[in-house]
DNA sequence: AATGAACTGTTCGGAAATGAACTATCATAC
DNA sequence: GTATGATAGTTCATTTCCGAACAGTTCATT
């Protein structure tokens, strides 16, 4: 990994340091809102009898619109190891929440649908008081409409560079 | 819980809606970041034979400038479990990269400071290649300073509310 | 100073998550 | 066609994690 340009009147190790400084201050940055999210995630899964994973899973799947998304590519999005997901996915499903059934036309993929079941009890989850929703909604009262703008700018900058990346090298 | 005023001429419904919708779209603005971090820090912490919560508590003590914190504290923190915290900083302690040692006036309480040889740990972990450190500078690059800057504000004005809220309210 | 309540951290049994081996399916080459 | 390798998901043994009960310490009240 190469380093780049130096300025003119600022030593390399000036310039490293002020590097890490910047990338720790960035990770810590992200780390003090992300533990309250974690917090409160596992605070509403466990409330609904869910576990982190199966959580995940049914977030997952519900944003894709469609409400239906194969195991593998869940599995791709979350990063939940084969197994964990593969007994997350167990679970929802004997809960009534998720239909499995083979893809058309590839018999080793899983197709998983949110059922009318799974829909409700997403739906009841969230509006209840408490809920991650609430709290995020005037969480986001904080920022300005252009703070707010910006900041889902930045994220998806980072997030598409550091897919990039993992995505390429030994992450396996 | 109850609703903030409705602008005129917007139901309430829609009002709902919108800032549901927002909500969701920052929390998935910030589980596209975390999934990727959460991943890398994984990768990193086992492959210098740590735990997650290990790793965790590392940085945490380390952040306090004076590399020394109560077990108390680093609970409070990063809301790690009692037992969880406590099986993990033993093993820290076992390795030698933590001393553990009763507070001065309040013999509950356990004051752990980071070894030399914790230090050298961390030293080298951090500049190693691959490290999280090395991702996250080309990462901040993505970024214009201004971008940067905002960035940290927005999380700043995130992280501190969250963090008012489920101090005060029942997440024990 | 004695009692009880609140607190810090440890121990331990059970639950959750994971890696590795395995089964079944599909794709490719011969 | 069938042999080989790759892929998707499951199963099982092991490890990791966490809640609850516990032990020791401090604080407040009497």
């Amino acid at each position: 990994m190469n380093y780049h340009t130096v300025e003119k009147g600022e030593s390399l190790m000036d310039n490293d340091n002020h590097k890490l400084a910047r990338s720790t201050q960035l990770l810590r940055s992200f780390w003090s809102v992300q533990k309250n999210i974690v917090r409160f995630v596992q605070k509403i899964a466990v409330e609904n009898g869910l576990s982190v994973p199966q959580y995940t899973i049914l977030m997952t799947i519900t944003l894709n619109k469609e409400m239906k998304m194969t195991q593998k590519k869940v599995g791709e999005q979350t990063f939940l190891p084969k197994s964990t997901l593969s007994h997350a996915v167990d679970g929802l499903a004997q809960e009534g929440f998720l239909s499995r059934q083979q893809v058309e036309g590839n018999r080793r993929e899983m197709e998983l649908t949110v059922t009318e079941k799974g829909k409700e009890f997403l739906k009841k989850m969230h509006l209840q008081d408490g809920g991650i929703h609430q709290l995020f909604q005037t969480a986001i009262d904080q920022l300005t409409d252009k703070q707010y703008e910006e900041l889902l700018e930045s994220h998806l900058l980072l997030s598409t560079y550091l897919e990039s990346q993992t995505a390429g090298n030994g992450v396996k």
